[in-house]
DNA sequence: CTTTCTGCAAAGTGTTTGCAAAAAC
DNA sequence: GTTTTTGCAAACACTTTGCAGAAAG
């Protein structure tokens, strides 16, 4: 865990500039989120964090996503129905998600192209940019074949 | 109510299809969401429709618009947190919405260079195309007029 | 007449919050 | 020591659902 050496510090950075505290179920609720790799919901990383220690409450994982979020650790992703989806943030480039409807399979990628696009649309209305989400939702290869065989 | 008298008569087309009941308050909630422009949230429309009619229940107003979804009526729009809010899909282009972060202004825009990058996309992953959904959040100029006269 | 639809209230998700005890600083 | 944080359970916001009666076909 080397890499998660780094955002822990850059947790305690901003919980110290705030003036709150750095605790064992922050730091742990942190290591778990770190080490899962696909995009997770807060019930999910509850699930994974009992494990590590059970004695971690429901209300201190929702509390402490909440705190990733404003401290730029986290990001929430996939805002599609259901529970939010939750994706790591730090040192991590933006990105968009491509989604099957079928299988839930998520592909994440960046398209310079629509990048400078949205910043033409912020541009011609004159809004000032703060977040942009691009979500493509679509049938993946294989779930592609699946049901053609089924059907055809 | 000229162009109601089309969209009533697709949900009829579409219930018939469906050997489902064409009713009193279907037709209500679907003359009350044309009725207004702006994206609804279910409970929103609720309120409205109480005013043409006391008597329709919540409930009601919730599986209509899911109704509606289904018939190709209503789509979700801004899937921001809260509630879901509904737009006009009968005959309404397909379009993306750039929200401000301020106010809660909705400019709806459509870039063609936007959507083809999508089709890149889809077609690059292999994926097939069922929906996208693109929000770019943001500060509407009169908000940053407001803002940047009360800070600076 | 048979089936679907309705309104109500209750249950269902997913998330937040009030509180007293516990931990951080 | 003072303040923040925790776990629990209760509350919360939004949406769905079970049911008996009402309406549509």
């Amino acid at each position: 865990m080397k890499a998660a050496r780094d955002a822990v510090d850059a947790l305690e950075a901003y919980l110290r500039e705030r003036e709150l505290k750095m605790t064992g179920p922050r730091r742990k609720v942190l290591e778990v989120f770190l080490g899962i790799e696909s995009h997770v919901t807060a019930e999910e990383l509850f699930e994974a964090v009992k494990k590590v220690d059970p004695g971690i409450g429901q209300a201190t994982v929702f509390r402490t996503v909440k705190l990733l979020e404003e401290a730029g650790l986290a990001r929430a992703a996939c805002r599609d129905d259901g529970p939010r989806r939750f994706e790591h943030a730090y040192r991590h480039e933006h990105h968009d998600h491509l989604v099957c409807t079928d299988c839930g399979a998520i592909v994440e990628f960046e398209e310079p192209e629509i990048e400078r696009a949205q910043a033409r649309v912020y541009r011609s209305h004159g809004y000032e940019p703060v977040a942009h989400s691009l979500e493509l939702r679509g049938r993946c290869p294989a779930c592609r074949r699946g049901s053609a065989a089924g059907r055809a």
